[in-house]
DNA sequence: CAATTCTGCTTCATCGATTGAGCACGCTTG
DNA sequence: CAAGCGTGCTCAATCGATGAAGCAGAATTG
């Protein structure tokens, strides 16, 4: 309470010299297997109060170097500007403390090279176990860490090394765009082909969506237009780009899109607004992918909301479980009724 | 690259081993001062290309443990469920890795014992330095920090004993409710009090802009309704209630709305939706807090957005700088136009 | 050519917590 | 009363990286 200076830190061994005994006593005491190491409770009772009186701090860097197990969790993450990535990170936080693991989050801007060197510095740090969530090149990740003998988890995004958690992305967009489709019948009286715009091309999500989405469209007998297919990457500023250099073409523009995560629509809603296209009315929208303001946007936006809570169940299931085989866990997502 | 098996990791020693030196040579190679201790750079290359090869990654805890400073920064941050946040998040991760340190970020919830806890545990860590963001008790954390000789930095609500980089909470409510009260007076020719919900009356946020939200009705000749300030917490489950409890007083309701987060907004937004009240038409709205889809909700929802990159370089100026004096820098918020 | 300096390493203690091994004492048992 | 056991602790090695101190041998100097 009264240590103001540079104090170093108290030890177990400055606790050792206060009560009499021995560090190795006061280690026992503190980590809890007194009983074990058959240390009396008396003496524990006075340790214990010691410690608290002296502010006393384990030191995790003395204690996990000297363990087997650093109890230590990392995961990555792409980004933490929409509420899915949000909302896996909380809840991601909330079970490892739940099991008494230490997380440890960092966020790599969807930049391939920052993946490598979060997941290094994460080995680094001893971490016993890697979630990599919607990571570029999940494999490579996987790759570095069984080189350290260290478990992963691929989240999100899969991979072809570890076992993974994503969405049932073709399922999800097969519905979404069911949906959009019937929308437009109900609106227009005609089903037109949709927009698909959002995504990598190359990433499995994206492909895994294109696909349901071309499945909706074959079983409503609609043809999709291939000029419409624009996988032009996430950012707010690419599907905005991709909207304008559609709308240049001068072709008549879709009455119904597929937006591929919200922060695509993010520039897509942009443009829309920005561009006097669609005169104020906004098309038909269905957004993989939720967000609270989203849904209040206008009539009828469509959205699937990916369940994080039962794939972070999976997650832990397998870390729990020590389970390794290379198995991909398709989550349905949850299709939002539109309010 | 072709261990496959439960290999114990590289260490200095094995690496020492190999190319017939010592590991403190090895040591030196790989933190960079083989300069200075004179090792050979024929030497210093055969290690390097060895480390390499062999993958050998750095034992932090080893390091960290042996070194005074471990060069790990720790933030805590209520949730991760909005925009500024999120972008609080991110850019500290960017800027601490520009800095050569190591950032841990965890999430607490809003929860004061889970701040504690996770305080605690980032001093375990031997954090060298601890921001605090939006913390309920700031006091408290700085003083478990200062016990163990580790700086502190309140971000986004400010404390008593440690430096602190808030937004001008007071400025930004005053402009804010300035232009909802004067959008009132172009809508509806008049000027009648505003409602104020959201935030916890209790923190020093919420009341700087209640101050400023009654400078502004002052400024405008309007009384302020001492029954529309309804501090009920952040949460969209709070506000939500708030307004409904409001309605049913019977009482005719406000036409304008200072809403103290996006997240409140959430809940007002719904209460919006679900009640018949404002029959669909949304109220004049002021939002102390951006997000890109709020934005386009309605027509004239003004929106503060607090800058997020200045508050980050005054947080880092002051961890740079070494400073300690307890002063509070209060950063101007945007005023976004509305689109 | 002896004395000094420089070069390029090695040795060893250290950081703080953990844990197997072991020690001293008192109590039981045959 | 000796042998055996249980209790309550201490000792010392260890985890991997670091860096001050030191030590050979080569190069330089007076």
């Amino acid at each position: 309470m009264k240590r103001s200076m540079q104090t170093k830190r108290t030890t177990i061994y400055d606790l050792a010299e206060l009560a009499g005994t021995s560090a190795s006593a006061v280690s026992a005491v503190l980590n809890g297997n007194w009983k074990k190491r058959r240390i009396s409770s008396q003496l524990a009772e006075k340790i214990t109060l010691l410690a608290e009186k002296q502010g006393y701090a384990l030191n995790m860097q003395a204690s996990v170097l000297r363990r087997e197990r650093s109890k230590i969790i990392g995961m990555i993450v792409p980004k933490y500007d929409n509420r899915y990535f949000g909302s896996i990170v909380e809840r991601f936080e909330a079970m490892a403390r739940d099991r008494g693991l230490f997380p440890i989050v960092t966020c790599t801007r969807r930049d391939p090279a920052l993946e490598v060197d979060a997941a290094r510095a994460m080995l680094s740090y001893q971490v016993d176990c890697l979630i990599a969530t919607g990571a570029t090149d999940p494999d490579r990740i996987v790759d570095l860490c069984s080189a350290a003998g260290v478990r992963t988890v691929n989240l999100d995004l899969p991979g072809s090394r570890a076992p993974s958690v994503i969405s049932d992305n073709y399922g999800g967009a097969l519905e979404l765009t069911r949906r959009v489709l019937s929308n437009s019948e109900k609106k227009f009286g005609e089903m037109t082909p949709l927009l698909f715009v959002g995504g990598r091309g190359s990433d499995h999500n994206t492909s895994e969506r294109v696909r349901g989405f071309r499945a909706a469209h074959a079983a409503a007998g609609v043809k999709v237009d291939e000029r419409l297919i624009l996988t032009c990457g996430y950012a707010p500023e690419k599907s905005e780009q991709a909207m304008k250099q559609l709308a240049e073409t001068g072709e008549s523009l879709p009455r119904g899109m597929f937006v591929n995560s919200t922060i695509s629509l993010e520039g897509v809603m942009r443009w829309l607004r920005g561009s006097g296209h669609y005169a104020d009315r906004i098309p038909l929208l269905g957004c993989f992918d939720w967000d609270p303001f989203v849904a209040m946007l206008g009539d009828h936006i469509e959205m699937v909301r990916q369940d994080v809570p039962t794939m972070l169940d999976a997650v832990f299931e397998i870390i729990d479980s020590g389970a390794s085989d290379v198995k991909t866990v398709h989550v349905p997502p949850i299709i939002v009724e539109p309010v």
